[in-house]
DNA sequence: CTGTATACTTACCGATCGGTAAGGTGTCAA
DNA sequence: TTGACACCTTACCGATCGGTAAGTATACAG
């Protein structure tokens, strides 16, 4: 894999991630790099494939996430508990790729009919396996247990996202205090709805 | 108020929260009511105040639904319960303005220098007084309480968004079951996290 | 009949967009 | 020495962007 490739898809992911996909131009992107926009569609024939490769990246890495969450832990619970805090503990500023999904999902109503591809798929299913996994969730539809995984994620998807603003509304150190005290009132929420009772 | 006005604001939030601002010319949103660009100019003056106009008729309406949730309960309990559900029991096709905050959110890094204005803020000042009320959480810190009705909120925003998404990874049918377990999943969850009894 | 304001129009502007075409430069193999 | 390829450049294209300028049509007050 070239360097200059590399490159071009690490400035991508940051600048789709801050401006969105119709944010950015690709001149903007090879600014990045002090090359000009026909440089990179050297490398990426369009702007259009540049982001698919962009979002394959990210996929791939939460992919990657899950078989680590999985393998470092035997119990189910715990191996779900892993995996979100993971996704919530990543170093500050590791936000580029959960912002950049984020929008994604806002965008691909568009993008479905060209592309086709659902990244977040085999993740999806992922999610939805661990939490059937989970003693007490055997017998949950996957409807059900889809339902929890995704409130769980969006729950931690909303705050990676919201940094900016939160940080705007309260300032820095209050937003600091808030993101200390996040990953705990999680993991609090995690095991409050694991291990209740199920009603029904 | 003019009728013109009130259209421009409607088709400006559909496809806004569809495209996004980047993604959406004055042109687009004029065609709409069958009118030229300079129309929509001569009622808004430019593209960023329409836009402003359209958060500011969004925020006004979440404040709202907090009222509503707080006249028609006694318990605390019961009000953040209801303004949750109600967020999330909306008349399907009626995500515009969930999407678009979601959108503002990931956005107004850009937004914030030039517009100054959080409109989000009295929303989640209510939002965490709403949770400190319940019993149990009266001695909670402020970013304990935040933490935990960002993580509720985060849930039901990230659904909403990702209807499109969901849809066309799992298929009508599917979503449409997912749909209608996830409001009873929720409740479950918000039961779970402010009944148990807090660790700390 | 005559302003004056509202609500729109067509015409146009400079800037920027994604993308094509063609050419230059270096490296490395035959 | 000669191709062939990778990598990058300048030059250019038509389309579209947000916004300005200058009207036109209607209604209504004096």
């Amino acid at each position: 894999m070239s360097e200059t490739r590399e490159q071009f898809l690490d400035a991508a992911e940051a600048l789709f991630a801050d401006k969105g996909f119709y944010g950015v131009s690709i001149a903007n992107i090879a600014d990045e790099l002090g090359l000009t926009k026909q440089a990179l569609l050297h490398h990426f024939t369009s702007k259009e494939k540049l982001y698919g490769e962009v979002l394959k990246r990210i996929s791939d890495h939460f992919d990657q996430l899950v078989d680590e969450a999985r393998a470092s832990a035997a119990e189910p619970a715990d191996q779900l508990k892993r995996f979100l805090l993971s996704l919530c503990a990543r170093p500050p500023g590791d936000t580029a790729g959960t912002r950049l999904l984020m929008r994604e999902l806002l965008d691909n109503k568009r993008r479905a009919d060209t592309a086709g591809t659902w990244y977040l798929k085999p993740f999806l299913e992922a999610l939805t396996d661990m939490v059937k996994a989970v003693p007490g969730w055997e017998r949950a539809s996957p409807a059900e247990a889809l339902a929890l995984g995704y409130q769980l994620l969006g729950a931690i998807t909303y705050f990676a996202v919201s940094g900016p603003t939160l940080k705007g509304i309260y300032g820095a150190s209050d937003y600091e205090a808030l993101a200390e005290a996040f990953p705990d009132q999680l993991q609090y929420v995690i095991d409050a709805a694991l291990t209740s009772p199920r009603s029904r």
